[in-house]
Formats: structure tokens, C-alpha cells, sequence
RNA sequence: GCGCCGGUCGGAUAGCGGCUAUUCCAGGAGACUGUAAAUCUCCGGCCUCACGGCAUCGUUGGUUCGAGUCCAACCCGGCGCA
């Protein structure tokens, strides 16, 4: 009997943090975010990231583990995650992971073995100088299996599947054997209603201080460069407090941005036909959330 | 009123007279094996899809074998002079 395991995704701006606390609450449970960019130090209003306040003493994992200048990835996430998560089980405590990265929640969820071939950042500089043309070319004198199915125009995919093949000999096939019993409940909104959401919580956030949050990181020695791989808000503050762009454009683009990448989310969950979706402006999808899980908890 | 400049897909933009009118952004669909808020692909006038066909570059007319590209008039916008 594998145990069991809740899960609370969907894309951003539908009030997945308030829900797994919640949740948490009702069945003794204990969080694990599974957000990407809420795994930074200092990254709090940029992100979206829940207060102490608003943890109603629910305990927290996976948030503001390392500094920003370091990258992290799924592979930390999911090794990191596996270990809490076994530990909450042991104390009889039911595990939520509650996010929106689909890749950070399925390798957990699915349990997908990657590839043990850590990044190998002198040869992904040295590669990235060099054309897709004859990257491919390398990639199928490595592995020609892979150089047939991999996307031929992601420069990034292919290198990273020459770092693999380079130290395996080939880019092995994935592995999903699951090892928990795992309920996943979506949230989602009808497009306007999200989109209204987005921007309103955007002007939100500027109004209580994320350009700051923006400053201070960079002040601290983030870079304008690092901010801008992380995306979104942080990409488009660089932006901003680099000169680059005024005000008005960092509002409006970003905001179209944000939106771009709910889509991209949805895209991403539409795939998983396990997950029962809720929509959070019907009145009694609370109750129907509460219903499920409990007779998933007690069957 | 005169002069100059300009009117090309939702916005911005390219287009020595000659094959399928370009690129960027916004919009839509999708991919995703250690950067995943990243990265990448496709779509975009109409004919219900494909094949194929028909359109289209402010308007009208003209020159030409052929016009977004040249000419004329008109309409609209900007600037300059009055």
C-alpha cells in the first residue's frame, strides 16, 4: 500500500497557498511547495510567496532554501522533497505539495528517475557557442536513438542531452514508477476572471513594495543578468531598474507575460487527466474539495 | 490656403516594378528526461479542413506585359510656412 499524498496545482493567481493550508488544517497535513522560483531567499513578494502569517502555523518546506545567485533544479527539488516527504509520512502526518511548476510536482508525483548526470557548466558554455547544426551533429554521434525524437530547434534540450550522453554513453529512457497514492486536486478560473486576477494582484504587488524587494536583491549582488533567467517579475524589474524600459512598459508587459505563462501551466496540467479540476469562482468548490480528499483519506 | 512627409494583418515595421508582402510584439494552440517563471515549435484575410482557389498594402482612376512600389486626383494624419 503506497501512502497516500495530496496535491494542490493549477496555474498562478488561483489561491492554491490558501487552500493547502487549509487543507492542511482540516486533515493534519504539512506543506511542500512545489514553485521553483519560491525556493529563493529573499524572493517573497516577486514570487507570490506565503507569509508566517498566513502558514496559520502550518509548517512549510522547500521555500527560501539557497541564495539566488544559485541555481536550482528539479533534480535538487525532487531528492530534497522525496526526504520531507518521507519524513512527514513517518510522523503520521499527511504530506500537500502545493505549486505551479508541473516538471517540480510530476517528478515527484510521477517519480521520474533522471538521468544521475549532474550540469556540467563549463561544457554547456562551451557548447552554447556553437551552432544547433552541429550540436545535432554531435548529439547523433553520441546517441542516435535520441538525436532522432529530441526538438531540433531547443539548443538547451540538446545540450543537455550531449551532457548526458557524454558521461551515460546515451540518454536513457525515463522511468515513472510512482511511488505514492496521490490525489491532485487543480484549481483553475475561467480566462477572463484569471487574467483579472493577474493584473490586480500585479498592481498589488507593486503597491507594497516588490520594486524594492527587486533592488534590494540586486544591491545584495544579484545580478541584472541573473535576474533576467529567472523570469517574470524579476526579469522585468531588471529590466526596469536597468533603464531599459519604463514603468508603464514593465507593467503592461509583464503582465501579458504572466498571463503567457498561466497558459503555458494550464498546457502543462491539461495532459494529467488524474487531477480533478475545481473552479474557484463556483461557491461550492470548497466543499466539493473537502469531500473528495476526505473519501480519498478514508478509502 | 501653400509646402514637405507619411497612410502595409490588433500595434510597430520591411518591401531597386516582376516568383508564396518581411520582421518584432501582442493574440491562439502545443512541446517539455537536472536553467521549467526557463527554453522551444506551430497558427494567424476569406473560401467550414487539406489540396487548391480568391483577395489584399487609405480611395478612385491611370501608365505598364506586370504595381504596395511609378503618375494624377481625392480622403486622412503629422510637421513647416502663412
Amino acid at each position: 500500500m503506497k501512502p497516500k499524498i495530496l496535491v494542490i496545482l493549477g496555474p498562478t493567481a488561483t489561491g492554491k497557498s490558501d487552500l493547502a493550508v487549509d487543507l492542511a488544517l482540516k486533515f493534519n497535513g504539512e506543506i511542500i511547495s512545489a514553485d521553483s522560483r519560491q525556493v529563493y531567499k529573499g524572493m517573497d513578494l516577486g514570487t507570490g510567496k506565503i507569509t508566517k502569517n498566513e502558514m496559520l502555523g502550518v509548517p512549510h518546506y522547500m521555500l527560501d532554501i539557497v541564495n539566488p545567485k544559485t541555481v536550482y533544479n528539479v533534480a535538487k527539488y525532487k531528492a530534497r522533497a522525496d526526504k520531507i516527504i518521507a519524513d512527514i509520512i513517518k510522523r503520521g502526518k499527511l504530506p500537500i505539495i502545493c505549486g505551479g511548476t508541473g516538471f517540480y510536482i510530476d517528478s515527484v508525483v510521477k517519480n521520474i528517475t533522471l538521468p544521475d548526470v549532474p550540469p556540467n557548466d563549463k561544457l554547456r558554455e562551451k557548447l552554447e557557442k556553437e551552432s544547433i547544426e552541429k550540436l545535432l551533429k554531435l548529439l547523433n554521434k553520441l546517441d542516435p536513438e535520441i538525436s532522432k525524437t529530441i526538438d531540433s530547434k531547443n539548443k538547451r534540450k540538446i545540450i543537455r542531452a550531449i551532457e548526458i550522453a557524454k558521461v551515460l554513453g546515451k540518454v536513457p529512457p525515463i522511468k515513472t514508477e510512482s511511488r505514492y497514492d496521490a490525489i491532485q486536486i487543480g484549481l483553475i478560473a475561467p480566462d477572463q476572471i484569471l487574467k483579472d486576477r493577474i493584473f490586480k494582484r500585479l498592481v498589488k504587488r507593486i503597491d507594497i513594495g516588490m520594486l524594492k524587494e527587486g533592488q534590494r536583491l540586486h544591491k545584495q549582488g544579484l545580478s541584472f543578468k541573473r535576474m533576467e533567467a529567472l523570469g517574470l517579475e524579476y526579469r522585468y524589474m531588471a529590466r526596469y531598474l536597468s533603464g531599459q524600459i519604463t514603468k508603464e512598459q514593465m507593467i503592461t508587459e509583464l503582465n501579458s507575460k504572466i498571463w503567457q505563462f498561466a497558459r503555458r501551466q494550464k498546457t502543462w496540467f491539461k495532459r494529467n487527466k488524474q487531477i480533478y479540476w475545481f473552479d474557484i469562482i463556483k461557491k461550492n468548490s470548497i466543499i466539493k474539495v473537502n469531500n473528495i480528499v476526505n473519501k480519498f483519506l478514508k478509502a
